[in-house]
DNA sequence: ATTTCATGATGCCGTTTCAGTATCAAAAGG
DNA sequence: CCTTTTGATACTGAAACGGCATCATGAAAT
């Protein structure tokens, strides 16, 4: 097998035109530069492509057959190439996406949808992951991109802010503080919380304990549960209260009141973020998505 | 797309080896032949197929997704041309064979079966005619081999002989002869005959009146029908007696008894034949396979 | 830390392949 | 019989390609 794609495509065009210099002229080329090409193949296949008899020029059986082999294999190339491409371009492929239980309340569902309705080459893979994970797992590369709670400062990882909450007061429908409209952060001095354990919601007992101490008290936790529904179902069993974001106590629940809390400007923020040196595929089109919306 | 079938193997060589040293030992070039033509890809291709980063080389997303579109390619081509190739030697494709009455109730089906169990690629086309149509079909190019009563002399044709077979009477039961265990020639003469049509079976009649006539008679037709069951059909049916082959005779039917024909020489010749003119695919195995038998 | 080794990339040169121009030969058409 | 059409061939210059020698760099050994 001693020919090319040339050979390939020369051949393919006499084939469809059944005239070499037709053929020639449809690629561009000299009309000698045809015959000696399909000349090489046939000596190098041994055996006749065409049937040229007189000024007439016919498929053989065998180029016929040879034909649809060609076609076949420079459609193939073409998408092999396309693929490939698409692959390089990160328009193919699969992305591995963190979330925490306060991202996935918010914005998140839908970045996720729009982005797979825009990309729908790309698998996304969501992966639930308290903030910690999720950085030691891009660090690792296991994971391409995380929703987590911010501000983060760590060098070597890109970020885009997704949300900044405001924080609301969960309490069970009996508690003393359930009839008021609004209430301060002081106002919960002494008061029984349930919270995420400190260990795998550091980031966010790091925003919070600030705003208690500040108010004048240290949050006495009596219980800890392992995601926010187990949260507000514990409050809910009147084991004491919490503080979430909004759009985690947002969905009304019953026996369950939100309070708003006044006098507090902090929000918990949530970012996007991702390793910057691990490679990027999908990754650039997801921020690229995040950034233009 | 400014690259060829090397590249492609150049490139699917590395990347199994995974080594650009072992790949080029392994296509029988030096080195830095590997090295050229893989860096001529990726700048025609515009993205990268292999990270080399140190003294590691390890295929890209883009380059693996690309190795299975080539692979693809190359076993397309090698198929592509396995089949070409049996194409041309005529182990694939169709053959349109022609057959009488007298050759259909020979060695014809199994002349049919044998071949088609040695080259299952080929497609058997069989189609009946009388001699002198399927003479014309194969000067036309509308049939590739004939099975037809002989001799033939004609120019340009090739031909093989397939039998010859003894002729046999047949009357009905009740006819004068039947308690006969043979007959002469001689006693036919003033007979009713069922023969086929003159036109159509001119090749039998050329055969058959000579005959008659070397006998003292000449044949009195008082019915023609179209095939040998109608033949057979209407000597039970007391309309004559009829001449045939052996083989079109002998199974057996009720109400008709085969008588031999003692003193009769002459035997009735069933031939293949081609136009040699005519473009051979299948048909040089078939007349192989004759040849053989 | 320094040396050594392995490995891919690059510069240079001779060979091969390839395309363009001009021309030929054969067949179809008038 | 002459003209036209069309594929094949000869020759020449350019581009592609491979081999040799060498370089640059990263990993392993001391």
């Amino acid at each position: 097998m001693k020919f090319g794609l040339r050979h390939i495509r020369y051949f393919v065009a006499v084939a469809e035109e059944l005239h070499f210099r037709r053929a020639a002229t449809r690629l561009n080329v000299a009309q000698p530069a045809i015959s000696r090409a399909i000349g090489h193949l046939e000596s190098e296949l041994g055996f006749a492509l065409f049937d040229r008899t007189g000024r007439r020029v016919a498929l053989t059986a065998a180029g016929a057959s040879f034909l649809v082999g060609c076609r076949r294999l420079l459609t193939g190339m073409d998408t092999a190439i396309d693929e490939a491409r698409d692959v390089d371009a990160g328009r193919i492929g699969s992305l591995r996406v963190g979330y925490t239980d306060f991202a996935i309340s918010g914005a998140l569902p839908g970045i996720l949808t729009e982005f797979q309705r825009l990309h729908p080459g790309i698998t996304l893979k969501p992966r639930h992951g308290v903030t910690r994970d999720q950085l030691i797992a891009l660090a690792e590369g296991t994971l391409d991109i995380g929703f987590v709670t911010g501000p983060i400062a760590l060098p070597g990882f890109g970020q885009h802010p997704i949300q900044a909450e405001r924080l609301v007061c969960v309490v069970h429908e009996g508690h003393r503080l359930a009839r008021r409209a609004s209430i301060r952060m002081a106002d919960l001095a002494g008061e029984d919380f349930v919270l995420g354990p400190a260990r795998d919601w550091s980031h966010f007992h790091q925003e919070l304990y600030p705003i208690c101490r500040r108010a004048g008290f240290s949050p006495n936790v009596v219980q800890e549960a392992y995601n926010s529904a187990a949260i507000l179902g514990l409050v809910a069993s009147r084991m004491g209260l919490t503080i979430l974001t909004e759009s985690v106590a947002t969905p009304a629940r019953p026996g369950l009141v939100t309070l708003p809390i006044k006098g507090l400007s902090e929000r918990l923020a949530t970012v996007a973020i991702w390793a910057e040196d691990q490679p990027d595929g999908p990754r650039r089109l997801f921020v690229k998505h995040l950034r233009q919306r």
